[in-house]
DNA sequence: AAGACGGGGTA
DNA sequence: TACCCAGTCTT
């Protein structure tokens, strides 16, 4: 387990070398990668927390379009930064980042500080993220851990200690900061990035397009693939709902989620957990529960489908029925279906407007 | 140290 | 289905 920091590997300089001029030639053309702009560089590598490249781009170029410098952002409602957000996911993102905007705004005359120690007092970045705006954007030198770098790392020099361990990641931190060549951060972290998306992937790894090839451990130990270790998962539960779209006049009901935890801030229709012995005369069940719970005299309607969606630790279905309302008192916003586009909502409660929009 | 936190792409 | 993604924050 023991690296020590100085006389590290005998082949680090080839490994520099080798993976520079490989990512030279091989470097992926990103639209981050074509701006020198730290608000846009920051903005990107909020968005690539544990979200794909081809998932984010999109979100990319619209998130700045809508909020081209950090002032537009920290001038901008956080519901509407929802709402460009929408669909992306891990929304606590968009709030830290909103929130963030406004402390560089106040606290740094809107320039994106350029330290490690203040890059990591701001919400939403932590120490890998720090490392690649300090070198991406600032050409400072700096090491960054992704899922990237933390596969090919534990590749090159095998570690086979369970990644979610402190210990590990602080060897894979140290092996990071240690490989570095001096005044070349920037090349080296992305370069690692490009390497681990396109040679060094998770199933599958093209070891013979590599060109650190020769001097991985994990290679030429057999099965690269065992590094990083496996770690076990729980499977998922399964969550089962009621979701009521509650119609008057030509509007719904809508909920504001709380502002933080899961979806926070979000809109949503009115839903709740049942479980599995209420599921008979639940038309019954959910004519009360509406009156108990919002005080609303309403008609249920039949069923209008099963609405699923997975989550990275539960799944759940919801079972939508339209229902009528006899009067307004309530809490929570009506509002006419063509402005439902307007709030910013999770994916699922997104497809159930979308159903009732048409 | 462990769990929460979204949604999609892929095999 | 299961994995995992340019991770961070809370408990």
């Amino acid at each position: 387990m023991a690296i020590a920091k100085g006389l590290l590997f005998p082949n680090k300089k080839q490994i520099q070398i080798k993976l520079l001029q490989w990512f030279k030639k091989n470097k992926r053309d990103l639209p981050w990668r074509k701006t020198d702009d730290p608000y846009s560089i920051w903005v990107s590598e909020i968005m690539l927390q544990q979200t794909q490249v081809t998932t984010v781009i999109p979100y990319y170029k619209n998130f700045l379009k809508s909020f081209p410098t950090i002032r537009h952002l920290a001038k901008a409602n956080l519901s509407k930064v929802l709402k460009v957000w929408e669909g992306l996911g891990y929304y606590s993102r968009a709030r830290n980042l909103h929130g963030a905007s406004k402390i560089v705004l106040k606290h740094f005359h809107g320039k994106i500080p350029a330290t490690l120690k203040d890059l990591l007092g701001l919400p939403g970045i932590g120490r890998s993220t720090a490392g690649a705006i300090l070198s991406f954007a600032f050409q400072k030198e700096a090491s960054i851990l992704d899922g990237n770098a933390k596969r090919v790392l534990s590749r090159l020099f095998a570690v086979s200690g369970n990644p979610e361990k402190r210990k590990t990641e602080q060897l894979l931190w140290k092996i990071s900061e240690s490989l570095i060549p001096k005044g070349y951060s920037n090349p080296f972290n992305q370069a690692l990035m490009d390497l681990g998306a396109m040679i060094c992937t998770p199933k599958g790894p093209l070891c013979p397009r590599c060109p650190l090839h020769r001097f991985c451990k994990g290679s030429t130990s057999g099965k690269p693939e065992r590094f990083p270790s496996k770690t076990i998962k729980r499977k998922t539960p399964h969550i089962r709902a009621v979701c009521p779209v509650i119609h008057k006049d030509g509007k719904v009901l809508l909920n504001q989620r709380p502002p933080k935890g899961l979806l926070g801030g979000l809109w949503e229709f009115p839903n709740w957990k049942i479980e599995g012995k209420q599921r008979s005369r639940l038309r019954l069940r959910l004519k009360n529960d509406i009156k108990k719970e919002m005080g609303l005299n309403v008609k249920v309607n039949e069923s209008i489908g099963m609405f699923r969606q997975t989550y990275s630790h539960f799944k759940i279905t919801l079972d939508v029925f339209t229902c009528e309302a006899f009067e307004w008192n309530s809490n929570g916003k009506w509002v006419p279906i063509p402005e439902l586009h307007l709030f910013p909502m999770s994916r699922i409660h997104r497809r159930i407007a979308e159903s009732i929009s048409n």
